[in-house]
Parts: C-alpha cells; sequence; structure tokens
DNA sequence: TGTACATCAGTGAACGCGCGTTCACTGATGTAC
DNA sequence: TGTACATCAGTGAACGCGCGTTCACTGATGTAC
C-alpha cells in the first residue's frame, strides 16, 4: 500500500482492477448474478467504468476466460510431461478448479463470452495443446493412437469431480485428507477400468 | 386439447404447469436467469400465481430437483442392475441429461433449493440408493469393498462428460454416433486404469 | 523550460425497464344442513 | 334438490429497487513546438 493522495482520478491499473473484482464478484454470487455496478463498487470506482473497458458483461466474463486458460495452464502445463503427464495434469486440473473457483466457473461456459476473441483463442489453444500433447504421451498408448478417447474420460472426469465438489455435492462424501480422495479416485478409476474390460471381453 | 371455455378460472393443475413451465424457461435462460414472471407468463397466468404456489424461487426449485430426482431413478434405475448395472447406469446417467437439460441444471445445485425438503430428501434417497446399490454389485469387486472410490469416480465422469456437452465444451470434438462415443469414452477409461495401475506399480 | 492542445480515463445525473412483493379483490368449489 | 357460507385458487394494480445504458462533463496525461 503506497501512501499516495487518496483517490486519484486515474486509477492506472483499472481494467486489471476490475477483472479481479469481477473474479471475486462471480466467487461470491455466481457468473449470472454478476452485475456491471457491483463490480465497479468493489473496484470503488463510478459505475460507467466498467463499460468503457469491457464494453458489456461478455467483455468482461471474456477476459476472465482468457486469464482463466492462462492460469490452467499455469498450474497443469508443469506437471503434465512425461508418460504418466496426462494422470498427474488430471489431478492438477482439480487443484486449480479448487484454488480459481471464479476463473473456473466461467472458462468453460461459452455461451457467456465471446468464443472467437483474439487474446482468449490463443490461451485457450495453449491449455488445449497440453490436455491433447500429455494425453498423447500416456503410458502404454501406441504412438499413432486416436486419444480422443483418452481426452474426454481424463476430462470428464476432473471436471465432473471439480464440479461436484465446488457446488456442493460431495461435502458429506469425502474424506478431510486430499492425499485420500486421490487414492481413493484412482483406486476407482482402475477399478471400473477392470469392469469395463471385463464387460468388454464378454462380449 | 379439451375444447372447454378458453380461459377458466381454475386452472386445475397449475402446481404442475408451472413446474413445466419453469423447467421450460431453466433450458431457454438457465437457472440464475428465471424469473417468476416469466413462468408465469409461459403458463399463462397471472405474474401473482407462482408465489401463490411455491412462494419464492428456491420453493419452485425444489419442485423441479424432486421431480429430477424421480426422473434420474426411473432413467437409470432399470439398467443399473447386475454386476455391469453401475456401468451401464453411468451411461443412462448422461443420457437422462442429455434429454432433461433443465432438471439436470437444478439437481445438483443445492444452493439453489431448500436441501431438506422432505419429497426432495426421499427423491435424492433413492437416486443415491441406485448409486452406490450398483456400485456395491459391480464386477471384480470385493464383497465388503468400501465403494466410495467407485462412486466417486463414476459419477465424476457422467457428470463431467455431461456438463462438458451441455455447456457446449463438446461440439467440435464429438464423432456423430452416439454408440461411437461410447465406444470411445469406454476405451479412453480402460487406457486411463491401466496407466494408473502401471503408475501405481512403480512407486 | 514553457505553453497549447489533443487524447483519453473516469464521473455522475438521468432514463426506462423488468423484477419480486404486497394486498385487497373476485370467481369457483365444496361442504353443512 | 336447494341454500348459505367457508375456503381457497388466482387476479391485477401499485410499490420500491437495482439494473444497464446514455451522454455531456471533467480531470489528468502526453506530445508538439
Amino acid at each position: 500500500m503506497a501512501s499516495d493522495s487518496p483517490k486519484p482520478y486515474h486509477h492506472g491499473h483499472l481494467r486489471q482492477a476490475l477483472i479481479d473484482a469481477a473474479v471475486a464478484e462471480v466467487e461470491a454470487v455466481g457468473p449470472a448474478a454478476l452485475s456491471l455496478r457491483e463490480i465497479a463498487r468493489r473496484a470503488g470506482v463510478s459505475h460507467g467504468a466498467p463499460a468503457h473497458h469491457f464494453g458489456d458483461k461478455a467483455g468482461i466474463f471474456t477476459a476472465i476466460a482468457t486469464e482463466a486458460f492462462q492460469l490452467a495452464s499455469q498450474t497443469i502445463g508443469p506437471v503434465a510431461d512425461g508418460t504418466y503427464g496426462f494422470l498427474d495434469g488430471g489431478a492438477a486440473y482439480i487443484v486449480f478448479a479448487l484454488a480459481h473457483p471464479g476463473h473456473f466457473a466461467i472458462m468453460l461456459r461459452p455461451d457467456l463470452y465471446r468464443d472467437d476473441d483474439p487474446d482468449l483463442t490463443v490461451a485457450r489453444d495453449e491449455a488445449f495443446q497440453i490436455l491433447y500433447g500429455s494425453a498423447a504421451n500416456l503410458h502404454g498408448l501406441p504412438p499413432d493412437a486416436d486419444v480422443t478417447g483418452v481426452v474426454l474420460a481424463g476430462w470428464s472426469l476432473s471436471h465432473g469431480f471439480a464440479t461436484l465438489w465446488l457446488n456442493g455435492n460431495l461435502n458429506d462424501r469425502l474424506e478431510p485428507n486430499p492425499d485420500a480422495i486421490s487414492d481413493q479416485l484412482r483406486d476407482g478409476i482402475i477399478r471400473i477400468g477392470r469392469a469395463l474390460e471385463a464387460q468388454r471381453g464378454e462380449k
């Protein structure tokens, strides 16, 4: 905190401050209840300021989604290396979602933002590069295998778990210890995989 | 369509008609943009009528969630039998979600409705009975095994896939043929399961 | 170093709108006798 | 079969509120000369 004059006319970093305020507001009330006026209030500026920077809500959501894909890449990218990178990346996806619930609530809601925004596209492509790239390296996968099934299954699993948790559906069903949860989940997937193999073999 | 007088004062089935209107509205604009007045408009009654029946939005959401758990049990219950019932139940969960997106959007959002409503509790308990019961019967599972991991993994997988699809994230990534998607997903899970086993073995 | 001016970030009053809620009401139903 | 009355489903006018948007403005910055 600098001891600047209390309220300079020019904010300096208002754009980022508004994004931060919007993310905080999404975490507080959810994406749909977000109001431009409340964002302005949180950021301590007049209610017209957000429109000045972003035009409308979709503009703010686009900025949040872009930041979300960047954050996701930063969290998941470093662990998504090697033949088990896809597995560890899945765990990191959940860690990311729980650490940044506001970003996560927007990121995969393309109906809320401008899907073709250039900055967004770059950030999203990088994130999906990590997802598909690590899937292609997965232990046991033939070099030229189609990774679609692996991507869909892994993504769905991590996304579903994070979503169920964040929406308050798992409160009474989880161990307090994160490592225990991780072990349970991994064990559950292995058991389901084996059962699927057995079912496939019987047909 | 009966040829009744055009607008009888007493509707007769207004409660159900309002629930149907609310579900349609959720499918159109999402849970958060739901307005009591728009529900009344859809049902063709005065704007005060919904409050008369449900009190407030949480009341309507509670009714929708109750119906959703009943519908889910009806869709999933019949196929969730036998040692592969958990696997087929997972597929049926996705079918249910895509067939009833309005109900699905409310069902696992306990923040929107009254969690302790008696009717809701009965319907929800029945649905979870199917989930946990079929998990306990899963092929290859020891009789007294803890099913938590299997439940969490299977539920997350189906829920994540349905959510990603309904939010428009899979549009460009899926085969047009549902059977092909199912095969891809099952194959993906098996491959992930094997990789997890290998990773566990190396430690 | 000094002045003039274009640019732009941010302000704040005003508007119209749809919302949830309240409340006195009216029309229909069902039951008591 | 007929009448009186309690009950309740649904109406519609009125209210206050927060919202997004508009628009003329003001204060600060940066550049040209």
